[in-house]
DNA sequence: TTAATATGTTAGCGTCGTCTAACTTGCTGA
DNA sequence: TCAGCAAGTTAGACGACGCTAACATATTAA
Protein backbone atom coordinates (compact mmCIF):
# COMPACT_ATOMS: atom_id res chain seq x y z
CA UNK A 1 0.00 0.00 0.00
CA UNK A 2 1.58 3.39 -1.18
CA UNK A 3 0.27 6.71 0.20
CA UNK A 4 0.30 10.09 -1.49
CA UNK A 5 2.32 12.70 0.21
CA UNK A 6 -0.41 14.61 1.61
CA UNK A 7 -1.71 11.16 2.80
CA UNK A 8 2.14 10.47 4.65
CA UNK A 9 1.59 14.13 6.12
CA UNK A 10 -1.73 13.50 7.73
CA UNK A 11 -0.43 10.15 9.23
CA UNK A 12 2.87 12.15 10.33
CA UNK A 13 0.88 14.94 12.50
CA UNK A 14 -1.67 12.18 13.76
CA UNK A 15 1.05 10.72 15.42
CA UNK A 16 3.30 13.47 16.21
CA UNK A 17 -0.40 14.88 18.44
CA UNK A 18 -0.58 11.61 19.73
CA UNK A 19 2.53 11.72 21.01
CA UNK A 20 2.81 15.13 22.56
CA UNK A 21 -1.29 15.66 23.42
CA UNK A 22 -2.27 12.12 23.77
CA UNK A 23 -5.65 12.61 21.57
CA UNK A 24 -5.62 13.55 17.74
CA UNK A 25 -8.38 16.30 17.03
CA UNK A 26 -9.74 17.27 14.01
CA UNK A 27 -8.67 21.20 14.50
CA UNK A 28 -5.37 20.29 15.65
CA UNK A 29 -4.46 18.50 12.40
CA UNK A 30 -5.80 21.48 11.20
CA UNK A 31 -3.72 23.94 12.72
CA UNK A 32 -0.33 21.79 12.28
CA UNK A 33 -1.06 21.02 8.66
CA UNK A 34 -2.41 24.51 7.91
CA UNK A 35 -5.02 23.02 5.90
CA UNK A 36 -8.75 23.60 6.73
CA UNK A 37 -10.67 21.16 8.76
CA UNK A 38 -12.44 19.95 5.59
CA UNK A 39 -9.57 18.81 3.77
CA UNK A 40 -8.41 17.13 7.18
CA UNK A 41 -12.13 15.15 7.10
CA UNK A 42 -11.55 14.47 3.52
CA UNK A 43 -8.49 12.86 4.87
CA UNK A 44 -9.76 10.87 7.48
CA UNK A 45 -12.25 9.44 5.36
CA UNK A 46 -9.64 7.81 2.80
CA UNK A 47 -7.50 6.42 6.01
CA UNK A 48 -9.99 4.84 7.51
CA UNK A 49 -10.74 2.92 4.51
CA UNK A 50 -6.86 2.72 4.57
CA UNK A 51 -7.31 0.71 7.81
CA UNK A 52 -5.26 3.06 9.44
CA UNK A 53 -6.75 4.83 12.03
CA UNK A 54 -10.53 4.52 13.34
CA UNK A 55 -13.30 7.29 13.85
CA UNK A 56 -16.58 7.59 14.57
CA UNK A 57 -18.43 11.23 13.91
CA UNK A 58 -17.30 14.12 16.27
CA UNK A 59 -15.17 11.19 17.77
CA UNK A 60 -11.08 11.38 18.03
CA UNK A 61 -8.86 9.92 15.65
CA UNK A 62 -7.82 6.51 16.87
CA UNK A 63 -4.76 5.38 15.03
CA UNK A 64 -5.04 1.49 14.50
CA UNK A 65 -1.67 -0.49 14.56
CA UNK A 66 -1.18 -0.39 11.41
CA UNK A 67 -1.20 2.73 11.33
CA UNK A 68 0.77 3.68 14.53
CA UNK A 69 3.09 1.18 12.18
CA UNK A 70 3.39 3.06 9.62
CA UNK A 71 3.06 6.59 10.72
CA UNK A 72 6.71 5.79 12.90
CA UNK A 73 8.14 4.66 9.51
CA UNK A 74 7.44 8.03 7.65
CA UNK A 75 8.34 9.57 11.24
CA UNK A 76 11.83 7.77 10.72
CA UNK A 77 12.35 8.99 7.75
CA UNK A 78 11.59 12.34 8.59
CA UNK A 79 14.37 12.42 11.59
CA UNK A 80 16.82 10.89 9.18
CA UNK A 81 16.36 12.77 7.06
CA UNK A 82 16.57 15.67 8.86
CA UNK A 83 19.52 14.69 10.78
CA UNK A 84 21.41 14.97 7.67
CA UNK A 85 20.42 18.35 6.61
CA UNK A 86 21.37 19.82 10.26
CA UNK A 87 24.51 17.45 10.85
CA UNK A 88 25.96 17.09 7.46
CA UNK A 89 24.74 19.80 5.47
CA UNK A 90 24.87 22.36 8.33
CA UNK A 91 20.97 23.67 8.21
CA UNK A 92 19.02 25.12 11.17
CA UNK A 93 16.65 22.63 13.14
CA UNK A 94 13.94 24.97 11.38
CA UNK A 95 15.29 24.57 7.76
CA UNK A 96 16.17 20.69 8.29
CA UNK A 97 12.69 20.15 9.11
CA UNK A 98 10.95 22.18 6.46
CA UNK A 99 12.61 20.61 4.01
CA UNK A 100 12.83 16.64 5.50
CA UNK A 101 8.98 17.44 5.25
CA UNK A 102 9.01 17.07 1.92
CA UNK A 103 11.80 14.90 1.34
CA UNK A 104 10.36 12.19 3.48
CA UNK A 105 7.85 11.51 0.52
CA UNK A 106 10.24 10.93 -2.33
CA UNK A 107 13.30 8.78 -1.10
CA UNK A 108 11.97 4.84 -1.70
CA UNK A 109 13.04 2.42 1.06
CA UNK A 110 16.10 1.19 -0.19
CA UNK A 111 17.48 5.17 -0.68
CA UNK A 112 16.40 5.79 2.58
CA UNK A 113 18.54 2.98 4.58
CA UNK A 114 21.51 3.72 1.92
CA UNK A 115 21.38 7.54 3.83
CA UNK A 116 20.37 6.23 7.32
CA UNK A 117 23.73 3.61 6.77
CA UNK A 118 26.03 6.60 5.04
CA UNK A 119 25.19 8.58 8.92
CA UNK A 120 26.77 5.39 10.65
CA UNK A 121 29.13 4.88 8.65
CA UNK A 122 30.20 8.66 9.07
CA UNK A 123 29.99 8.42 12.82
CA UNK A 124 31.55 5.61 13.72
CA UNK A 125 34.67 6.30 10.60
CA UNK A 126 37.81 6.16 11.78
CA UNK A 127 38.71 8.76 9.48
CA UNK A 128 36.00 11.19 10.43
CA UNK A 129 35.78 12.88 13.22
CA UNK A 130 32.62 14.92 13.50
CA UNK A 131 33.86 17.99 15.63
CA UNK A 132 36.69 18.44 13.45
CA UNK A 133 34.62 17.89 10.44
CA UNK A 134 31.92 20.06 11.43
CA UNK A 135 34.60 22.70 11.83
CA UNK A 136 36.19 22.49 9.01
CA UNK A 137 33.13 22.23 6.66
CA UNK A 138 31.84 25.51 8.39
CA UNK A 139 35.12 27.02 7.61
CA UNK A 140 34.66 26.06 3.84
CA UNK A 141 31.04 26.95 4.19
CA UNK A 142 32.24 30.70 5.22
CA UNK A 143 34.92 30.98 2.61
CA UNK A 144 32.49 29.61 -0.33
CA UNK A 145 29.34 31.98 0.87
CA UNK A 146 31.42 34.99 1.42
CA UNK A 147 32.92 34.76 -2.13
CA UNK A 148 29.26 34.23 -3.59
CA UNK A 149 28.01 37.22 -1.60
CA UNK A 150 30.75 39.37 -3.40
CA UNK A 151 29.78 38.37 -7.13
CA UNK B 1 8.02 32.10 -10.47
CA UNK B 2 7.96 28.59 -8.83
CA UNK B 3 6.88 25.53 -11.04
CA UNK B 4 5.27 22.20 -10.16
CA UNK B 5 7.16 19.13 -10.16
CA UNK B 6 5.99 18.26 -13.19
CA UNK B 7 6.25 21.38 -15.39
CA UNK B 8 10.32 20.70 -14.37
CA UNK B 9 9.93 17.60 -15.46
CA UNK B 10 8.46 18.31 -18.63
CA UNK B 11 11.40 21.64 -18.85
CA UNK B 12 14.20 18.93 -18.24
CA UNK B 13 13.17 16.68 -20.71
CA UNK B 14 12.62 19.59 -23.38
CA UNK B 15 16.02 20.49 -22.96
CA UNK B 16 17.62 17.07 -22.67
CA UNK B 17 15.76 16.79 -26.04
CA UNK B 18 17.16 19.67 -27.55
CA UNK B 19 21.10 18.96 -26.57
CA UNK B 20 20.83 15.60 -27.75
CA UNK B 21 18.10 15.28 -30.62
CA UNK B 22 18.65 19.07 -31.93
CA UNK B 23 15.16 19.59 -31.51
CA UNK B 24 12.29 19.10 -29.58
CA UNK B 25 8.74 17.14 -30.70
CA UNK B 26 5.91 16.60 -29.16
CA UNK B 27 6.13 12.81 -29.21
CA UNK B 28 9.60 12.54 -28.17
CA UNK B 29 8.55 14.41 -25.24
CA UNK B 30 5.61 11.95 -24.89
CA UNK B 31 7.93 9.14 -24.82
CA UNK B 32 10.79 10.28 -22.68
CA UNK B 33 8.34 11.12 -20.05
CA UNK B 34 5.82 8.56 -20.55
CA UNK B 35 2.95 10.51 -20.80
CA UNK B 36 0.06 10.64 -23.47
CA UNK B 37 0.96 13.64 -26.21
CA UNK B 38 -2.13 15.11 -24.64
CA UNK B 39 -0.82 15.70 -21.80
CA UNK B 40 2.35 17.10 -23.20
CA UNK B 41 -0.04 19.89 -25.10
CA UNK B 42 -1.77 20.81 -21.95
CA UNK B 43 2.23 21.42 -20.29
CA UNK B 44 3.04 23.18 -23.43
CA UNK B 45 0.34 25.96 -22.93
CA UNK B 46 1.71 26.71 -19.97
CA UNK B 47 4.96 26.74 -20.00
CA UNK B 48 4.24 28.83 -23.45
CA UNK B 49 1.86 31.08 -21.12
CA UNK B 50 5.03 31.40 -18.50
CA UNK B 51 7.32 32.64 -21.84
CA UNK B 52 9.64 29.64 -20.86
CA UNK B 53 8.75 28.16 -24.30
CA UNK B 54 7.62 29.49 -27.47
CA UNK B 55 5.47 27.35 -30.02
CA UNK B 56 3.35 27.32 -32.83
CA UNK B 57 0.57 24.56 -34.01
CA UNK B 58 2.56 21.42 -35.52
CA UNK B 59 5.99 23.23 -34.96
CA UNK B 60 8.60 22.17 -32.68
CA UNK B 61 8.64 23.33 -29.27
CA UNK B 62 11.60 26.26 -28.64
CA UNK B 63 13.15 27.18 -25.69
CA UNK B 64 13.61 30.76 -24.60
CA UNK B 65 16.88 31.92 -23.16
CA UNK B 66 14.59 32.40 -19.43
CA UNK B 67 13.41 28.87 -20.55
CA UNK B 68 16.97 27.17 -21.36
CA UNK B 69 18.38 28.92 -17.54
CA UNK B 70 15.42 27.40 -15.87
CA UNK B 71 15.67 24.09 -17.49
CA UNK B 72 20.22 24.30 -16.89
CA UNK B 73 18.85 25.21 -13.38
CA UNK B 74 17.16 21.94 -12.71
CA UNK B 75 18.94 19.75 -14.78
CA UNK B 76 22.01 20.77 -12.54
CA UNK B 77 20.07 19.95 -9.43
CA UNK B 78 19.34 16.30 -10.82
CA UNK B 79 23.01 15.74 -11.81
CA UNK B 80 23.89 16.92 -8.57
CA UNK B 81 21.68 14.94 -6.69
CA UNK B 82 22.63 11.74 -8.59
CA UNK B 83 25.81 12.46 -8.26
CA UNK B 84 25.48 12.66 -4.03
CA UNK B 85 23.26 8.99 -4.28
CA UNK B 86 25.60 7.14 -6.92
CA UNK B 87 29.25 8.40 -5.22
CA UNK B 88 28.22 8.72 -1.74
CA UNK B 89 25.72 6.38 -0.80
CA UNK B 90 26.71 4.07 -3.51
CA UNK B 91 23.59 3.64 -5.25
CA UNK B 92 23.26 2.44 -9.28
CA UNK B 93 23.17 4.90 -11.80
CA UNK B 94 20.16 3.94 -12.58
CA UNK B 95 18.52 4.45 -9.31
CA UNK B 96 20.18 7.08 -8.50
CA UNK B 97 18.51 8.54 -12.24
CA UNK B 98 15.09 7.41 -10.42
CA UNK B 99 15.22 8.80 -7.31
CA UNK B 100 17.18 12.41 -8.08
CA UNK B 101 14.15 12.79 -10.58
CA UNK B 102 12.17 13.20 -7.23
CA UNK B 103 14.39 14.96 -5.28
CA UNK B 104 15.39 17.37 -7.12
CA UNK B 105 11.68 19.04 -6.79
CA UNK B 106 12.21 19.07 -3.38
CA UNK B 107 15.33 20.55 -2.65
CA UNK B 108 15.28 24.34 -1.90
CA UNK B 109 17.99 25.99 -3.32
CA UNK B 110 19.64 26.95 -0.10
CA UNK B 111 19.50 23.48 0.62
CA UNK B 112 20.76 22.05 -2.36
CA UNK B 113 23.87 24.88 -2.44
CA UNK B 114 24.49 22.98 0.90
CA UNK B 115 24.58 19.35 -0.80
CA UNK B 116 26.68 20.94 -3.63
CA UNK B 117 29.38 22.38 -1.15
CA UNK B 118 29.16 19.12 1.13
CA UNK B 119 30.04 17.36 -1.83
CA UNK B 120 33.21 19.23 -3.11
CA UNK B 121 33.82 19.46 0.40
CA UNK B 122 33.92 16.00 0.64
CA UNK B 123 35.98 15.74 -2.27
CA UNK B 124 38.59 18.64 -1.79
CA UNK B 125 39.43 17.10 2.02
CA UNK B 126 42.38 15.87 3.47
CA UNK B 127 41.38 13.67 5.44
CA UNK B 128 38.86 11.76 3.00
CA UNK B 129 40.04 9.87 0.37
CA UNK B 130 37.42 9.08 -2.16
CA UNK B 131 38.79 5.74 -3.44
CA UNK B 132 39.58 4.71 0.65
CA UNK B 133 36.09 6.00 1.81
CA UNK B 134 34.20 4.11 -0.87
CA UNK B 135 35.91 0.31 -0.38
CA UNK B 136 34.84 1.04 3.36
CA UNK B 137 31.78 2.34 3.11
CA UNK B 138 31.21 -0.83 0.18
CA UNK B 139 32.37 -3.08 3.28
CA UNK B 140 30.55 -1.71 5.99
CA UNK B 141 27.41 -1.81 3.52
CA UNK B 142 27.86 -5.70 3.12
CA UNK B 143 28.23 -6.44 6.83
CA UNK B 144 24.99 -4.68 7.23
CA UNK B 145 23.01 -5.33 4.89
CA UNK B 146 23.95 -8.77 5.09
CA UNK B 147 22.66 -8.85 9.10
CA UNK B 148 19.30 -7.32 7.19
CA UNK B 149 19.20 -10.57 5.08
CA UNK B 150 19.81 -12.94 8.49
CA UNK B 151 16.88 -10.50 10.24
C1' DT C 1 0.86 11.37 -56.25
C1' DT C 2 -1.49 9.54 -52.95
C1' DA C 3 -2.52 6.25 -49.32
C1' DA C 4 -0.88 4.80 -45.12
C1' DT C 5 1.36 6.00 -41.07
C1' DA C 6 3.27 9.15 -37.78
C1' DT C 7 2.65 13.20 -35.36
C1' DG C 8 0.01 16.79 -33.18
C1' DT C 9 -4.41 18.73 -31.34
C1' DT C 10 -8.86 19.14 -29.05
C1' DA C 11 -12.68 17.91 -26.16
C1' DG C 12 -14.23 15.76 -22.39
C1' DC C 13 -13.68 12.96 -18.37
C1' DG C 14 -11.73 11.16 -13.64
C1' DT C 15 -9.00 11.67 -9.48
C1' DC C 16 -6.66 14.13 -5.97
C1' DG C 17 -6.40 17.58 -2.79
C1' DT C 18 -7.55 21.90 -1.62
C1' DC C 19 -10.99 25.60 -0.61
C1' DT C 20 -15.53 28.26 1.06
C1' DA C 21 -20.03 28.35 2.91
C1' DA C 22 -23.45 26.54 5.49
C1' DC C 23 -24.64 23.46 8.67
C1' DT C 24 -24.68 20.35 13.14
C1' DT C 25 -22.96 19.01 17.44
C1' DG C 26 -20.42 19.63 21.79
C1' DC C 27 -18.70 22.34 25.47
C1' DT C 28 -18.34 25.98 28.85
C1' DG C 29 -18.79 29.89 31.77
C1' DA C 30 -21.89 33.69 33.31
C1' DT D 1 -28.95 26.12 32.36
C1' DC D 2 -28.54 27.85 28.20
C1' DA D 3 -26.27 31.19 24.96
C1' DG D 4 -22.56 31.56 22.51
C1' DC D 5 -18.46 29.84 20.82
C1' DA D 6 -15.49 25.98 19.49
C1' DA D 7 -15.25 21.82 17.04
C1' DG D 8 -16.69 18.85 13.49
C1' DT D 9 -19.23 17.83 9.18
C1' DT D 10 -21.21 18.18 4.53
C1' DA D 11 -21.92 19.94 -0.04
C1' DG D 12 -20.17 21.92 -3.84
C1' DA D 13 -16.52 24.28 -6.48
C1' DC D 14 -11.98 24.59 -8.46
C1' DG D 15 -7.28 23.84 -10.35
C1' DA D 16 -3.63 20.58 -11.55
C1' DC D 17 -2.66 16.71 -14.10
C1' DG D 18 -3.38 12.59 -16.01
C1' DC D 19 -6.26 9.77 -19.42
C1' DT D 20 -9.10 8.22 -23.88
C1' DA D 21 -11.33 9.08 -28.16
C1' DA D 22 -11.79 11.50 -32.10
C1' DC D 23 -9.97 14.49 -35.16
C1' DA D 24 -6.39 17.33 -38.06
C1' DT D 25 -2.08 17.78 -40.15
C1' DA D 26 2.47 16.24 -41.78
C1' DT D 27 5.52 12.91 -43.66
C1' DT D 28 6.89 9.03 -46.17
C1' DA D 29 7.12 5.13 -49.12
C1' DA D 30 4.98 2.51 -52.89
Amino acid sequence: MTLSSSLEDYLEAMIDLFNHEGKIRVSDISAKLRVEKSSVNTAIKKLKNLNLITHEKYGEVILTEKGKIKAEEIKEKHIIISKFLTDFLGLSDQEADRDACKIEHTLSGHTFKRLLFFIQFMEESPFFDKNKWKESFNKYLESVESLEREA
